[in-house]
DNA sequence: GTAATAAATGTAAAATATACGCTCATTCTA
DNA sequence: TAGAATGAGCGTATATTTTACATTTATTAC
């Protein structure tokens, strides 16, 4: 057997490793997160995030995206790692560490029968239950992350529909930023990053006039990223 | 026992959990990494990063800080916690993920014996050797972070001695960001943060004239930030 | 056909970033 | 001890980006 990854110590002990989920939605102009409640002692019927232990013959990622799969029926999502959480006694039970991964995902999407039967909950995102052990600072922790990704990467498209209107986006923005943003200048902004395309279709669900529907060019966006553009976004 | 993290799953198997420290200095106006040669089989004689397992009874930042004491004799340095690296088989001893976390030092500070005997090396960032299992990319992924960490937290002072000039200052920016920057924007700016204090000291070793001496103002920065200042620096 | 509603557009002012050249303080040496 | 040499330190003009703000337009409902 092999042993590589360490040069100045013997003390090897295996601990275990889980994964969390936080799962971002956006609903009716709100950022939304969805929490589990806990079926098993201890802790029954406490707020949790969703969660796994890391299996020996699983990739970390793989990981994570089996359990967004199991708690939601998505695949191909954005999933992203967030931080290890790593304190000694987080986890009264054993040591146990996790690797915290955020998931941005179309509320459209997701199969409700599944979320129902782990029994869980769209909350808004400045009206959380309180977590157990450490999943409060864990979402903390993604909501900044979220925020400063959404300023320099076009992810919030990933919260949205795939054919969305310009003010739907803006209120996305809205959410994640949590202030209000200026119609005209937003949209001078995301529509001077070439991502957009525009369709021929409009969304009339809001307003009489009804508003474009654009899809996120994910070509032209990989190319401008090449080119070594600047992605800066409200 | 009590056994809270997971809800879907009872697969539960544990696995090493090892940390990696990726540590960065700057000397001589380039900014370095330290790179150790392994001194056990497998992989002897190879260039790696340092690192350990984590302790059943250590907090993972703990263990990164006891790694880079034991490698540099340096404590109470900037330290921050990377990504997790959790293919399956990165190590193909046996299962075993690994948190990178990385450290800004001052290069005059750390001991040097405690290196040697480490069989340490610093390198020039732009001409590393070749690194065992996933180091490279580790590596790679911190210079990406420093570089945007750099521009929005002034974390670039961790890596200069307490006392500095601007144009010290300025070319760790340019070794951060490897291009050259406009010696009087650069001064504007940096001072326009109000985050130096000017000393009566001069430093001569590189001018006739002498360059004023500065220090870093932690207070200043802390009261700055909680009024939600902005520190785009560069 | 008119009232109502949100979508869409433009421009001027302010703030910020960039580009660029000269003087200053000090040391070295002739 | 005068003056040449060297990097430090400063200021201003221009370009770019951000912000602030008001009106018209397309469509539906009555």
């Amino acid at each position: 057997m092999t042993e590589i990854t360490t040069d100045l110590y013997q003390v090897k002990e295996k601990m275990y490793v889980a994964t969390d989920c936080i799962i971002f939605g956006f609903h009716e102009g709100k950022l939304k997160l969805l929490v589990f409640k806990r079926k098993v002692e201890p802790l029954k019927g406490e707020s949790s995030l969703i969660g796994s232990f890391v299996r020996l013959d699983e990739d970390l990622d793989v990981a994570g995206r089996r359990v967004l799969k199991e708690a939601t029926g998505l695949e191909n999502v954005f999933m992203q790692q967030l931080k290890s959480y790593g304190k000694k006694d987080r986890d009264p039970g054993y040591r146990c560490i996790s690797i915290a991964q955020y998931a941005l995902i179309r509320i459209d999407e997701y199969d409700e029968k599944l979320v129902e039967e782990h029994g869980a909950h769209w909350y808004e995102i400045d009206q959380l239950p309180n977590l157990i052990l450490d999943h409060n600072e864990m979402v903390q922790d993604a909501m900044y992350q979220l925020k400063h990704n959404a300023r320099y990467k076009p992810i919030g498209f990933e919260l949205l529909p795939e054919k969305f209107t310009i003010p739907q986006l803006q209120i996305l923005y809205e959410a994640i930023y949590q202030r209000e943003l200026d119609a005209r200048n937003f949209r001078k902004k995301v529509l001077s990053l070439n991502v957009l395309k525009k369709l021929d279709e409009k969304d009339k669900t809001t307003s009489k006039r009804g508003a474009f529907l654009y899809k996120f060019d994910y070509e032209n966006y990989q190319k401008l990223l090449t080119s070594g553009y600047n992605f800066e976004i409200a």
